[in-house]
RNA sequence: GCGCCUGUAGCUCAACGGAUAGAGCACCGACCUUCUAAGUCGGGGGUUGCAGGUUCGAUUCCUGCCAGGCGCGCCA
């Protein structure tokens, strides 16, 4: 039995309660504020009002009536808590041999049930650069869906790629005036922007230029076979890029149709709002009235404008229709920043269609959009762009240089180790750094783009997990070298536990509840934190104590169990962020 | 004007409605003959934007202001 239900019985009994209360009483625990005052608390104040008595007066009472047992040390009452010490052996026994049980999963839950959620992520632009921003969306996406993987939902991973919009009428006006194949083949994705850029510019002064790249989008859009083969030809090129960055970030996707393939549905979902009398006619546009659903005062949805052309808001609905047969998710969920106005759009607009032609749906209730805090300094248009490959490549050289001077500094404390050896370690731990940068604050958050804090390899960074996961692998290379265990695996465990040690236990029992938080609010920022907790307990233990010289043979080998857990814990986190976990540093 | 989001230490950020609001950076002071000092320990630093309300209890929930960001039918 799990250490919080045990708990919530013999408070149950205390209290003479019903078993179906016992959740109740589970819930209500806390963690108290130090290890001095206790592992676990029961606040009283809700007993307090049922039983018209004084919260700690209840807390005394509840207090004198908990037996000690094999796990509840002893329990005391603390103004209005109740707070309770646990017997640190028996628990840690518990949370150690949970983990050891199955290393891999240890945190995880079935509660998907195999349920199908669509996470809708990254969703770059054709001829836009992949820049720093879009690591938000990508990184967010993809550690959600690790994280519902690993409770048990099937994930479909859409990259909705941006290949289809005026944008295009852009670049194709600027190649039709400016293109140069031999750039283009060169350098394809920085030469696209380059386009874009310039004939965007011109339309600033020039409203003519904005007119003729529409009309060029509108000839692409109506089959035009030489507008086609052109941006035929630009979205494989950007692509190409585009999965270059992917595979160096260890993301991949199930699905990379873009807007474009979805085109040849449009006409068909204009159709059904039309048919439905969910779409009106207004100034010579076709638009789907909205304010009436979320209770919000929304613009209406445009699915067609005046000029004949499809809205991005009509192809959304288009795609969003087709996923849903498809797949049949039980959630749909779109990570993309600021585009809640948009979102509620659409989703209000499925449900006005469903309700319309009579089909059980309930669109505004499965579909979701996770937006994200704003990344300043990465316009495309004003050329100010860092583009997240430069971004990877300073932070590996980055990486590289810090161990060379470290290990100039400490020889013996670094091995030499083969050049591919470290440059392996330097890409990986210059990735950690700015995987994890993009989570270590709530996505809601705005971030601002600033090299030396994305680059820090010190305090709550990547790296600072890595080099904790270097360290405790450093443990088990020495216990090898000695011919003792170096799997970390059940051992004898000890009468007392040091406070670093226990600190260490209790941290390692909450991991699971931090996964699952984690996934309820679609914040992988959740993760991060823990793991910073985690690392933290683990050097605090480390610096305090040694593992195995110095130590009795019994208090070796529990410690090698407990650096084992911590080990596991720490790479299952890790992985759950994308971030790969390190032997030597 | 309307909608959404955000205001917490000098800076970047935490805190299921719970005890003395915590971390990192920066600054000051300690700690390597030891399993990697990318580390650890200690120190200074706060009217949680303002004012009300709900509650035994509010950084958290509600209302109104103030400030900032983003968006608001023919960009996507």
């Amino acid at each position: 039995m799990p250490i919080t239900a045990h708990v919530a019985r013999a408070l149950g009994a205390a209290l003479g309660y019903a078993p179906e209360h016992l959740p109740e009483i589970e819930r209500a625990l806390t963690e108290p504020p130090s290890l001095a005052l206790g592992d676990l608390a029961f606040p009283c104040f809700q007993l307090a009002r049922q039983l018209r008595a004084a919260p700690a007066k209840i807390a005394a009472d509840l207090a004198s009536r908990i037996t000690a047992d094999t796990l509840i040390e002893r329990a005391v009452a603390q103004g209005p808590y109740v707070n309770l010490y646990l017997d640190r052996a028996a628990a840690a026994r518990q949370v150690l041999g949970a983990i050891a049980g199955d290393p891999e999963r240890y945190g995880s839950r079935n509660l998907g049930g195999g349920q199908v959620i669509v996470l809708d992520f990254s969703a770059p632009n054709i001829a836009k650069p992949f820049h720093f921003g879009h690591l938000r969306s990508t990184n967010i996406g993809a550690d959600l869906a690790r994280i519902f993987s690993f409770l048990g939902y099937r994930v479909v991973r859409k990259n909705y790629i941006g290949d289809w919009g005026t944008q295009f009428g852009f670049v194709i006006y600027a190649w039709q005036k400016w293109g140069d194949l031999h750039a283009l083949r060169q350098r394809a994705i920085e030469y696209l922007v380059e386009l874009y850029v310039r004939a965007y510019k011109e339309s600033e002064t020039d409203p003519g230029v904005r007119e003729q790249a529409r009309h060029l989008f509108l000839r692409l859009e109506q089959g035009d076979p030489d507008i086609a083969a052109l941006w035929q030809q630009f979205r494989e090129l950007s692509l190409a890029g585009f999965m270059r960055t992917y595979e160096r970030l260890g993301i991949g996707f199930d699905s990379y149709e873009g807007e474009a393939s979805v085109n040849h549905l449009v006409e068909a979902v204009i159709e059904r709002f039309r048919r439905a009398s969910v779409a009106v006619e207004s100034e010579g546009a076709l638009v789907v009235p909205v304010s009436d659903v979320l209770g919000r005062e929304l613009a209406p949805m445009m699915l067609r404008k005046s000029d004949g052309a499809s809205t991005y808001a009509a192809r959304d609905c288009a795609e969003a229709l087709d996923r849903f047969e498809r797949y049949g998710f039980s959630a749909n969920i779109y990570v993309v920043s600021r585009q809640e106005d948009h979102f509620a759009q659409v989703f209000a607009a499925l449900g006005k269609l469903a309700e319309a032609e009579g089909w059980e749906s309930r669109w505004p209730q499965t579909c979701e959009n996770v937006s994200f805090g704003y990344v300043r300094g990465m316009s495309t248009r004003k050329g100010e762009a860092v583009w997240l490959e430069d971004v990877l490549d300073e932070a590996r050289d980055r990486a590289r240089r810090v161990r060379e001077e470290k290990s100039a500094a400490n020889p013996r404390a670094f091995p030499e180790l083969p050049e591919e050896e470290l440059e392996r370690i330097s890409e990986s731990v210059g990735q950690a750094a700015l995987l994890y940068f993009d989570v270590s604050s709530r996505r809601m958050s705005d971030i601002t783009f600033d090299w030396d804090s994305v680059l820090q390899f010190e305090g709550n960074t990547g790296p600072y997990l890595q080099y904790c996961h270097a360290r405790m692998c450093g443990i088990f290379r020495k216990a090898a070298a000695q011919g003792l265990a170096t799997t970390g695996g059940p051992a004898p465990t000890p009468a007392t536990l040091a406070d670093e040690e226990w600190a260490l236990v209790l941290v390692l029992r909450g991991f699971g509840a931090a996964v699952e938080r984690a996934a309820e609010g679609r914040e992988p920022h959740e993760i991060s934190q823990y793991l910073h907790t985690l690392a933290s307990a683990f050097n605090a233990f480390y610096n305090r104590h040694t593992v195995i010289d110095g130590a009795e043979p019994l208090t070796t080998g529990f410690r090698l169990e407990l650096v084992g857990a911590a080990q596991a814990v720490l790479a299952s986190g890790l992985r759950l962020l994308g971030i790969r976990s390190l032997e030597l540093m």
